[in-house]
DNA sequence: ATGTCATGATAAC
DNA sequence: TTATCCTGACATA
């Protein structure tokens, strides 16, 4: 379940695993040419930008990006190694084995600065949203659907927090960059930082007000692949925006503003 | 056994 | 826009 959560959440718990260790590094599965070389060497850290993680090992960089079928996960170092991990790191009592990924690589520093250079504001991220953001938005004539999946605008937001960050923006995934306030804006940048780090603290999305990590799967969105608005339970509209599957309540989203009565 | 779908991104038409 | 790559879970047969 890869958006940027996923990955940051991913980070912090390597960091708390293997941070410092010295780690036992293979590629059960052979495509990750590079695994046994670095066998024997360091984490120094790992974190994440947007939807990409990083592993900072003594004098490589790993990157990983998960793609949509990507996993991650932390198993017992006995278990055997699962045939398809790209990936697999060891120190001590655990393992972690990546499967799936897009992309397991080592990166220079000037791959590094390359892609980084290219990725958007990450809600999940220390630095503060550019100003360049806002007025790339209220520039466009792309639907706001789109441009909440644009990693170059926006580094880590993907399929169901769109849909869901306009759900509780109250946008009308049609509606253009340009239509937006800037009130619109800042309503949408403070969504996105507010669910992604809910997610990233749960380790799954959870959006509804008062959901917790317990909230049952179906009762966790507003939304996202559902047939009835949680809200008014109207028929929620099934669309293709920015080439993936978009939700959205016709109701709570109307395309055009409601105008507040009075 | 085979088909379908998925929280992603890119290259090519 | 479409095709393609990456995997696994689940449905259907």
């Amino acid at each position: 379940m890869p958006e940027g959560h996923t990955l940051h959440r991913l980070a912090r718990d390597l960091d708390k695993d293997l941070k410092g260790k010295k780690l036992e590094v293979s590629s059960p599965q052979g495509r990750f040419v590079e695994a046994d070389s670095l066998s024997g060497t360091t984490l120094h850290r790992a974190f994440a930008i947007g939807k990409h993680l990083f592993l900072e090992l003594d004098r490589a960089l790993v990157h990983v990006h998960l793609g949509l079928f990507g996993k991650m996960k932390r198993k017992k170092v006995e278990l055997p190694p699962r045939a398809s991990a790209r990936l697999r790191l060891t120190s001590g009592a655990v393992a972690w084995e990546l499967t799936g990924p897009t992309c397991c690589e080592c990166q220079t520093a000037e791959e590094f600065e390359a892609l980084t250079a290219r990725l958007g504001a990450d809600p999940l991220g220390d630095a503060p949203r550019p100003r360049s953001l806002g007025e790339r938005l209220r520039r466009s004539k792309r639907p706001i659907g789109a441009l909440l999946l644009d990693q170059t605008l926006f580094a880590g937001i993907g399929n169901v927090y769109r849909a869901e960050i306009l759900f509780l923006a109250k946008l009308n995934p049609d509606a253009p960059g340009r239509s937006l306030t800037a009130a619109d804006v800042d309503r949408v940048w403070r969504l996105a930082k507010e669910l992604l780090k809910r997610g990233a603290e749960h380790n799954r999305i959870v959006t509804v007000k008062g959901g917790t990590r317990r909230t049952k799967r179906a009762e966790a969105l507003y939304c996202y692949k559902r047939s009835s608005c949680r809200v008014c339970e109207s028929t929620i509209v099934r669309s293709m925006t920015g080439g993936r599957a978009m939700f959205h309540c016709p109701e709570c989203q109307p395309l055009t503003a409601p105008v507040p009565s009075r």
